[in-house]
DNA sequence: AGGTTTCTTGTAAGCGCTTACAACCGCGTT
DNA sequence: AACGCGGTTGTAAGCGCTTACAAGAAACCT
């Protein structure tokens, strides 16, 4: 027992099942070639002392900490809570652990929070989507850690991802209001700027619209904060406009809760008399009234495909490059036919 | 440069500046005595060769790693999503880092993940309620880690905790319908095992009811996993019953948004037919239609004092054993006049 | 029985950093 | 001119573990 910090070592175990300290960092790591005998002596020893290994000695020494880093923009958001909670549980199969940072889509912050994990020594690293500060990549690059980004894919990546398109699923969400006979569509977005996403999927609403022939004018087009109270302000501006629109295409559910719950209250019927549509499907969605029409993000199955990807490349497997899931419609019934004028 | 690694080390930079090792660490960790001319020199040659140090080896060598661990039953919840990202963004204040890990209500898991995070060397660590393995306790006793639990608060606690009366709002929660005129109350309750702050709102919804003359008949407390359709099967349960309840005191907030949601579509009138409460006070709460009638839960301020306290507790001060919060009724649309028969 | 081979265990050299200690420098004192 | 002092820098000994290598024991063969 070490004098000054009270706290069992190693060595003290080696003494205590009178062994040597290889022969018991052999049976804390499940190596081969170790007698029955012997381990059941150690892992007494261990039981007796109430030993606990420390973490940052044994990645020291043994140059992988067993943890790999996943960067997310916030954990406000269910939506990547799901995700975050699909990919520890994989990754627990795999005898690998998360930590987790936020950087609230501050790609400042994110840099910073991947130099600190990078400190850390994980042993791989997720990110989400492919807006990040180009000194990230320069980083992953020079300490050749394997990486995935996740939540976002395009033809022919630049770094090997596991998603879904972005932009297909808001197109087809457009036109199936086109084809409900909606010619004042709008949208209320996220901010775009270091979200990908937000913009890939504000680029299929505006692909759709246009190709049909009813552009969405930028009054039409509003932005704002992730929030139930910021939907519901968007609500308020989008049907305060001289002409407004007789659907709502929003960046994501947890905005559509805010508009549909604004229309609630000021009495304006959906789907009557707007339709609204949403994006990620968060569970509460086909609770709504009326069930919210939005896209299934595939978050449980990107947390479990990425858990399992990053950790072949780290034992040096070849992994594809992209993995595109799908994320299909689910159209339910805030969307309807365009009110008669 | 290693040769094998390919990576910079401190040593490099040394040799890079022409000073010595020890000269870089001193930079690196602002130590006094250091003159303006060396430093720039070392943050020169740090700057040239990307060098990032080594967060396991710095751990190692002086015995703190500049990070608390938390132990959160699960991020689903956006609550816990709310708390972690308060408690984070606190912690950056203190030049402290924050690793998360869930445990999804197994107490058995907890434990794991406690040794985890005392493997990875955490300087402190935060519980959730006053359930727990006694192994964690002597885990903590025995390395004389700083900790502290939040969410739950009783008189003389055994811990040092931050947090509120769970019983005391339920109670009330239950006083308010009572004196609406409601007589035939009932119960969803989140699994009670191993979540003392479950319990504690169950119970305060029973003596509340009991004090008044109309207990809880056992049919009439139904107990749900989390979940919003776990709420909704739930309403379906409890009107399935020969005289359902005519108010339901719901365990969080997600079980009442299932209640409202089933209630909603089974055209049950919530507050002219059926009241509802929640617990937590999310976001979406006062969004609902009917506006939800909850508790309105600390989570933020929790997460804020949370992380002040532990610095303060590493730092060696001492620190008042409890912080007791409110956690105010919000009383809103959802709880109205019991029916006349 | 002696020589291999195979399995088990021990010895000791790091992993990349921090920090106690010593050495050194230039200055003001006596 | 000898001395002491505070501030700056270097030297080197760990931090607690893993693992290459070597040695010893046991099992196999001819």
């Amino acid at each position: 027992m070490n004098k000054e910090t009270q706290r069992t070592l190693l060595e003290d175990v080696a003494r205590e099942a009178g062994v040597s300290t290889a022969s018991v960092s052999r049976v804390l790591n499940r190596a081969p070639h170790v007698s029955e005998r012997l381990r059941e002596r150690v892992e007494a020893a261990i039981e007796r002392l109430g030993y606990v290994p420390d973490g940052n000695a044994r990645a020291l020494a043994s140059r992988r900490i067993g943890a790999i880093g996943a960067l997310v923009p916030t954990l406000d958001n269910p939506i990547f809570g799901a995700m975050i909670d699909s990919l520890e549980q994989r990754l627990k199969h795999h005898d690998c652990r998360l930590l987790i940072a936020t950087y609230r889509y501050d790609l400042d912050d994110e840099l910073q929070a991947l130099r600190t994990l990078v400190q850390q020594g994980v042993d791989g690293v997720v990110l989400i989507g492919h807006d990040h500060r180009p000194a990230v990549g320069t980083l992953l690059a020079r300490r050749r850690l394997p990486f995935l980004s996740c939540w976002h894919a395009e033809d022919d990546p630049a770094w090997p991802c596991i998603g879904f398109d972005n932009a297909a699923p808001a197109r087809r969400l457009a036109e199936h209001l086109l084809r409900l006979g909606h010619r004042r569509l709008a949208v209320v977005s996220a901010p775009t700027e270091g979200n990908d996403r937000a913009r890939a999927r504000l680029e299929g609403f505006r692909q759709a619209t246009e190709a049909a022939g009813c552009p969405l004018p930028p009054e039409r087009i509003v932005t704002v904060e992730y929030g139930i109270a910021e939907g519901a302000r968007a609500f308020e501006t989008l049907m305060g406009l001289e002409a407004p629109p007789t659907a709502i295409l929003c960046g994501n559910d947890t905005l559509a809760f805010g508009v549909m719950l604004a229309a609630q209250r000021k009495g304006v019927c959906v789907p009557d008399q707007l339709s609204v549509t949403g994006f990620d499907d968060l569970s509460q969605a086909r609770f709504m009234s009326p069930p919210l029409t939005t896209v299934a993000v595939p978050a449980i199955e990107i947390g479990r495909r990425v858990a399992d990807a990053l950790i072949a490349r780290i034992d040096g497997k070849i992994m594809p490059h992209l993995q595109l899931l799908d994320a299909p419609l689910a159209l339910r019934e805030s969307t309807g036919p365009a009110p008669i004028d």
